[in-house]
DNA sequence: AGCGTCTCCTGCTTGC
DNA sequence: TGCAAGCAGGAGACGC
């Protein structure tokens, strides 16, 4: 579920919520999600104070008084929400990790299909350095230009979407997103990475579209498909504004254009893009 | 090094 | 209606 722009939404509501405040305890309900939970989880953050919550690519930093920081990536259907319910009212179903600040205010990390993690990263071994030197530029940052982008996918024979989901390339990206940004460009998804590279204009597009349409995403509050909502349970309505993602067979929205929008699969995952409007070639 | 395939887990949708 | 198969937004391990 969650790119860059659910994950900036995640990230700033926890930001109001949690900064400034400090645990009171942890409760664990699952054994592990993506990897193991950390033993030491509730006892390293207890009495903490939350001082500070970023986002890098798709993960959230949470740092801590201690100088400990726990490191937070949501995979497919990871999620916070504000705990609300009254003492006699069920728990929400897969609730997997229960924080309680020490002014009784609970947030519930919430994940279906137990593919997100939590680490805890101890101010000794830094891995979120290690981390960030492996993944590509944030999306949004200034890193993430067209002199980069160029660089970085000359030489590559992948197809120019499977590339944009390589976190190694570029950070945040996800299926929907790769999509939508490679219709706003009007580059093909089969279109060999290196082929673009060639073409610095091309590259340029593709670089601004993709800043453009996570932005306008985190403006209307990211993409609702299942389940992606923000901490107080209310949904995002970019999926209203898709012009190709999960729009198989329906019209192009491009004015000129009469043509039908396509679903392929690459490396495993669904891409979809008008024929017509994303050239593979040169302009 | 770079690329393609497979896998983790659970729930929803689709088709018979 | 019931059931099984297929699909899902992510990323890492593995083999070539």
């Amino acid at each position: 579920m969650p790119e860059l722009p659910e994950v900036e939404i995640i990230k700033n509501n926890l930001s109001d919520y949690l900064v400034n405040k400090t645990f009171h305890s942890i409760k664990v309900f699952t054994s592990k999600l993506r990897y193991k939970i950390p033993h030491n989880l509730a006892e390293s953050v207890k009495n903490q104070r939350v001082t500070h919550i970023s986002r890098v690519a798709k993960y959230i930093i949470v740092s801590l008084d201690n100088n400990y920081a726990l490191l937070i990536h949501l995979g497919m259907t990871g999620n916070f929400l504000i705990n609300t319910k009254k003492k006699n009212q069920k728990d929400s179903k897969h609730v997997r990790i229960r924080f309680v600040m020490s002014d009784e205010s609970k947030i519930d990390y919430v994940d279906i299909r137990k593919f997100g993690f939590f680490k805890l990263v101890t101010p000794q071994k830094n891995e979120i350095r290690k981390l960030l030197a492996e993944l590509g530029p944030d999306a949004l940052s200034d890193e993430f230009n067209t002199n980069y982008l160029q660089n970085t996918l000359k030489n590559r024979t992948v197809n120019i979407k499977s590339a944009l989901l390589n976190q190694k390339i570029v950070g945040g990206i996800g299926n929907i997103y790769a999509s939508e940004a490679l219709f706003r460009a009007k580059i093909s998804p089969i279109t060999e990475s290196k082929k673009i590279a060639k073409d610095k204009i091309k590259i340029s597009d593709l670089v601004s579209s993709i800043k453009f349409i996570l932005n306008d995403a985190i403006q209307v509050g990211g993409s609702t498909i299942k389940d992606h909502k923000n901490m107080k349970g209310e949904s995002g309505y970019f999926q209203y504004k898709f012009n190709v993602y999960n729009r198989e067979n329906m019209e192009c929205n491009d004015q000129n254009c009469d043509s039908k929008i396509k679903r392929i699969v690459q490396t495993g995952r669904s891409s979809f893009y008008c024929e017509k409007c994303q050239k593979t070639g040169s302009r």
